[in-house]
DNA sequence: TTGAAAGCGATACCAA
DNA sequence: TTGGTATCGCTTTCAA
């Protein structure tokens, strides 16, 4: 195996307790003794354990993040920002996704603890998962990702959901339409509250009663895709003016695409509102109009947030609600305010 | 901080011996005592610290992966796979961003051999930057990602990126123009493996002589959008039936959509060729033709392989150029075969 | 300016 | 079936 400090300072002919100044930079050595002592590093390219630094340290400069699956355009932008951050202050990045399985992701914040990585960022499946809850009993520093809890002193950076879910609402009832549909996938406390919003910018619109429907379990592309033949059938969208929200912009673009190919006008007769503003959104056959979220910031947020918790022990716990932002573009008819 | 192995042997009346016996699952430990200690253990919430572990076993279970930059498309696939199959054989994942500067590389990987990970995946800049040299010194398992060195004897995993330029340039050579465009970005060695395939191609279309027009440095969306007036006065592409191969999808994407906005017939005048099969170049409002790389199978096969030199040392060397596929869809007129 | 020895939190070997 | 002790590779006193 590689070399330990032992034998380069027999090598040196000096103690393990020099070479271990030499290595901190310690100003304690005398000038050739730590040049010989260099030398042998170089000569073999020593790289001291980090392992057995940790022990010692009782820190491993590591931070964990967990989240649902890697694949989740969400997470690209999380982790992009929170590794940058990372890098900046010296810290490793352990990664490992959840699958959208509570067993999984459990699993996994106890192989991170075991790790004794020095905190954690976890986007959860729920936040109240068995995840949390083990978090939350243990003295690890952690900071949820796109959920909060309302079971937990937990910090959080979020986007404030029931905000962009309004958002979306009270843009559509404004528009030409006659009734609304709501189109949402996977259940998460996300999604609910986007919904939330969503039903209060609606029931706001006094001046007039408009009808929702809602469209549960639609997760994918295809699904917002085939969705388009059944919403003709079953709302007769292709020829009563509606305002379509769909919770996330990738089944958004499935369902534009199949009202295209149903030649159902957009946004003349469907106008469409999606979630997330995803990069392709806005060069989009019909550019999409949607809710943005800042991403970046809020990885960068998170892991500032976590790192300040590590350093600082009795931080007080902060909830952070990042605001959307509606963006309008063609599959609505509203100008940009 | 957390208890350790000695708090749990304290409470429960046992040595440290036998904390471990139950901790390693072992049966030469009598029931009543393994209850005793379990129940002791599951009281605190005790977690044994693998940093302890490994500074024993000589192992971390842990790999790394380095890449260029994390918002890189090609990067989800890849990492992805590589997850998923490390939680199959539970490894755990470091993962780290050079973001194309060769010492933030270097500095990564020596950071990686110190936190003593068992292997590396790791997509190179360039395959002879001092980060591979110094992996090729040492004594780590590693495979090289997207590249392949011609100065070490080093495993990879890669498309055959020559094939892919050729398949691209064929494929342009057979239609009905009257000269090609070549444009180019980021300098990468598989960039120019798939200049070189193109050129391959072109130069095998003996029948005819066409002339090949390169634009290099296009690196964004919006470089290739702003390319289209450039090529409109310099290569008369409005009138001029013309072949383009753009090593990269993104871009292409940027110069089609440059073109429509000027009018410019796809792909009547223009045929287009990207690269990379990214999710969108099937659903982008003119369909892209490009060539495809298998990234989930690279990151896949790249892990496995990784896993096998670690377990199996003796190992020898791998050189996997896995073939690319050209995917004809509708900014070029040929059929798909 | 240097080194000896204890300790970090586990495992493994050898005895009992 | 259990425990004592050395060990992993480093840092940190404490003395010299």
């Amino acid at each position: 195996m590689s070399l330990t400090i032992f034998d380069i300072a027999k090598e040196a002919g000096v103690s393990t307790t020099t070479i271990s100044r030499v290595l901190a930079g310690s100003s304690k050595v005398k000038n050739s003794t730590r040049e010989k002592v260099l030398r042998v590093i170089e000569k073999h390219h020593y790289e001291p354990s980090e392992v057995a630094r940790n022990l010692t340290a009782r820190k491993t400069n590591t931070i964990g993040l967990i989240i649902d699956e890697i694949s989740n355009p969400f997470f690209v932008d999380i982790a992009s920002a929170v590794e940058e951050i990372l890098q900046t202050r010296n810290f490793m990045l352990m990664l490992s996704s959840s699958q959208w399985k509570e067993e999984r992701e459990f699993s996994i914040v106890r192989n991170m603890i075991r790790q004794r990585v020095e905190g954690l960022l976890i986007a959860p499946i729920n936040p109240d998962s068995p995840a949390v809850d083990f978090l939350d009993k243990r003295n690890i520093p952690f900071v949820l990702l796109n959920s909060y809890s309302t079971k937990f002193s937990a910090d959080c950076v979020t986007t404030d959901n029931i905000a962009g879910g309004y958002l979306a609402g009270s843009h559509l009832v404004k528009q030409d339409i006659e009734q609304l549909l709501l189109i949402t996938g996977y259940t998460h406390q996300s999604i609910d509250d986007r919904v939330e919003g969503f039903y209060a910018a609606v029931s706001e619109a006094k001046n007039r009663s408009l009808s929702v429907s809602r469209y549960e379990n639609i997760n994918t592309y295809k699904d917002g895709y085939s969705l388009a033949t059944i919403l003709m059938v079953r709302n007769s969208i292709s020829t009563k003016k509606s305002g379509i929200f769909v919770t996330n912009d990738n089944v958004a673009m499935g369902l534009l695409d199949g009202l295209l190919e149903q030649r159902v006008q957009v946004p003349e007769t469907v106008q469409l509102v999606g979630y997330d503003n995803i990069d392709f959104a806005a060069r989009y056959k019909i550019p999409l109009t949607t809710v943005s979220q800042s991403r970046n910031e809020m990885g960068k947020i998170a892991a500032l947030e976590l790192l300040a918790k590590i350093e600082n022990h009795g931080k007080e716990q902060r909830v952070l609600k990042l605001p959307p932002k509606l963006i309008i573009r063609q599959s609505t008819r509203g100008e940009n305010p």
